[in-house]
DNA sequence: GCCTAGACTATTGTCTACAGTCGCCAAGCT
DNA sequence: AGCTTGGCGACTGTAGACAATAGTCTAGGC
């Protein structure tokens, strides 16, 4: 059991800028924290059960905020909920897969055509505070806290478009997308990748600081580590046409 | 107290086509859905403060569904909880109605890429279902009902890009959007403009059925009701630059 | 008269307990 | 042998009570 870092996509964070965040957060918060950690981490896999009772029991809290966090999870599409059934991991189709990568993609245009070149410094600013922590879980290499980080500066970056509500929509896909990362296990990165993976994102930033709204947008598309779509229809199901005709062009563009 | 009419944006009835929702639904199902009404139905506006203990009266149950309820509304974004501070149904900026009303287009635009002409039958099929609810609500003169109507078919028509998240996050906006409805009091139609308003949604069908692409989203560009903007600077707050030249734009194109 | 400190009230945060429902397994019937 | 049925265990749904915190009002001192 490792060390709660800094949480993915807390309420505190959505839509306020650096106000004060020294309230202690609610165990709400905590218990919606620690199950995103858990999911994206990968101890609890797309399709596993989630017993509130044994949740409990790991996270020293009782039911009923446990509860009011799943409610969270549920609507940010990390879990599904039958009612007097139970709850489990969001089980993902190829199809999901295509939406998830195809929506946040648009999500991304939108955010580049609102945000570049840049108008508020600070915003900016959020982006390179968060590729400096990016940086800095690098060395430590520490894969939990760089993935965290990671997401938090593409959120800050699609952030530069001053829209909450995209910023929002965003966030929740790219979850979503962290999701997809957890059904293949090979994507276990060392060090050095991690290094190179700063790289990567540092010229993203010099590209956005140069104004440039398509060479940032080129960057984006080709900047994913989409190594992970390879044997993918063989792992999943639900093969939709637009799906399998995506993958083929995403296969063709590279 | 009306009787309630069909639920909004229920969970059951997100990216599951016409299974079996014969299932009781849970206490938090209906406060969420009695919640949205009540806010949406302007009995609770932007700014108002939402009492738990006053609520499980009114809603004759006890507080942790209801809890659970105010989580899902507050990540559909229809109220902001602080913690320890209690919750209040979204105040608006006029930045935030910016915000929704360009997302919103932007989500229908991407739709209507993906879903016209329509590949489906069963798809439109749903359409044209809800356009009968509507036209039924508006025979009846049911302002709530037919509100509710309206909303079912738009988000049936960004439905028939086959997309589930997409549709997701405009029923969200789309939900936001009626937040903003609130606004103005003088919105209260008659009998007669529920007849245009079926017409004019009936024409919208007709043009997707067609196949142009163009030809829907011209359509739709200018098919909301965007009187409400007219005076609107001067009930919000939040003049951000970006704000105020969209709505500069709006009123050029009109 | 104004400011500060204390208590009080209202409201939220959390926990424990109980009721209801689902699914499995075994025993009995056909 | 196969199907049905009753019971049992596990889990979720809901309620009520308790604890803690924030806001407010009043009383006292400067």
């Amino acid at each position: 059991m490792t060390n709660p870092p800094a949480p993915v996509a807390d309420r505190h964070q959505v839509g306020v800028q650096e106000s004060q965040i020294v309230l202690p957060p609610s165990l709400v918060d905590v218990a919606a924290g620690q199950l995103r950690r858990m999911i994206i981490g990968g101890q609890l896999l797309p399709g596993d059960r989630v017993v509130e009772n044994q949740l409990t029991q790991q996270l020293g809290m009782s039911r009923p905020p446990l509860r009011e966090a799943l409610r969270v999870l549920e609507r940010e599409g990390l879990i599904r909920s039958l009612p007097r059934k139970g709850a489990i991991v969001t089980p993902l189709t190829l199809h999901d897969v295509y939406e998830i990568f195809t929506l946040r993609d648009e999500f991304e245009v939108l955010a580049v055509n609102l945000g570049i070149p840049v108008r508020d410094p600070q915003r900016l600013e959020r982006c390179r505070a968060r590729l400096e922590l990016m940086a800095e879980a690098a060395r430590a290499g520490d894969q939990a806290v760089f993935t965290e980080c990671s997401f938090e500066f593409h959120v800050a970056v699609i952030g530069l478009s001053g829209h909450q509500r995209l910023e929002a929509a965003y966030r929740t896909l790219q979850l979503q997308m962290l999701l997809c990362m957890t059904l293949n296990h090979r994507a276990r990165a060392d060090k050095e990748d991690f290094v190179q993976n700063v790289g990567r994102h540092r010229r993203l930033l010099e590209l956005i600081e140069g104004g440039d709204r398509d060479l940032v947008l080129h960057e984006l598309a080709h900047h994913g580590d989409r190594t992970f779509l390879d044997d993918i229809e063989s792992t999943l199901d639900g093969h939709s046409d637009v799906a399998l005709a995506w993958l083929e062009r995403v296969r063709e563009g590279e």
